[in-house]
DNA sequence: TCCTTATTGACAATGGTTATCAATAGCAAT
DNA sequence: ATTGCTATTGATAACCATTGTCAATAAGGA
């Protein structure tokens, strides 16, 4: 449940304290820019290092931009799934059960197992369709 | 509803031959290789401009990988979902008006507007399970 | 056939991500 | 505290899909 690392470094608290002060996603380079920016700073393999890291581990969630990069961002304990402005890039977590159960039933219906799913809405929000 | 191009080139038309020979979903790159040998060899850039504009008509279906790359492949007329093989990379279409119902509401729920949805499920076929 | 211009393609440039490897720093044992 | 082992770091180079550039080519209407 907790981390997959051997060692505790400032390095990593630095990195995980951002996407903590960070409300929703953030990239890697962000992440970077961000601790560039501060007292401690952070090279740039090792945000992708823990990031990578926290991946695997499932403690932060992935979402892949149209343009292929990667943002991140801290795992609420809870499944979810994403309705993001395609404007501005607000986030809105949902939550619904009937989908999880939907994607298990698909699945097992196709032989499928080791099952993960995403669900992501994309759309322009209140703020930005004026 | 017919493509956006004002004019009809050989290359074009190659780089649809080989969406349309493949079934499932392939890579720009991919479809220049496959090019490339054979008799009728399309520029990289033509690709990828081939493949941009067939996206914007709505004449291809995009997915992103899990390293970013783009994966295309021609539309079928009705919206569905994938369910992929993580290990082999099969993909199999779902379709479930349920889901597609539930993205609207929700949007609208949230005042979300020109709303579009991604839904995929990763998981591992049966025969990879093996 | 001529002419306009959409299109092509070789090549350079971009930018996120990963690999390399010597230097550094946790941490357990002494 | 000190030592020793090795996980971790970070500067840098390499990687690779994608986009930009621009002169040369070819589609298609006049």
């Amino acid at each position: 449940m907790s981390n997959s690392f051997t060692r505790t470094t400032k390095q990593r608290n630095a990195v995980i304290e951002v996407l903590r002060d960070h409300k929703g996603f953030i990239s890697a380079q962000d992440i970077h820019n961000s601790l560039k920016n501060s007292a401690s700073t952070v090279g740039l393999s090792t945000v992708y290092r823990t990031m990578t890291a926290l991946t695997t581990s499932n403690e932060v969630d992935v979402m892949l931009r149209d343009d292929g990069e990667a943002l991140y961002r801290l795992c609420s304990s809870v499944h979810h799934h994403h309705l993001v402005c395609r404007e501005c890039g607000t986030t809105i977590e949902i939550q619904a059960d009937y989908v999880e159960a939907w994607a298990k039933d698909v699945s097992k219906a196709h032989g499928f197992s080791d099952i993960d799913h995403t669900v992501e809405i994309v759309g322009v929000c209140k703020k930005c369709s004026k």
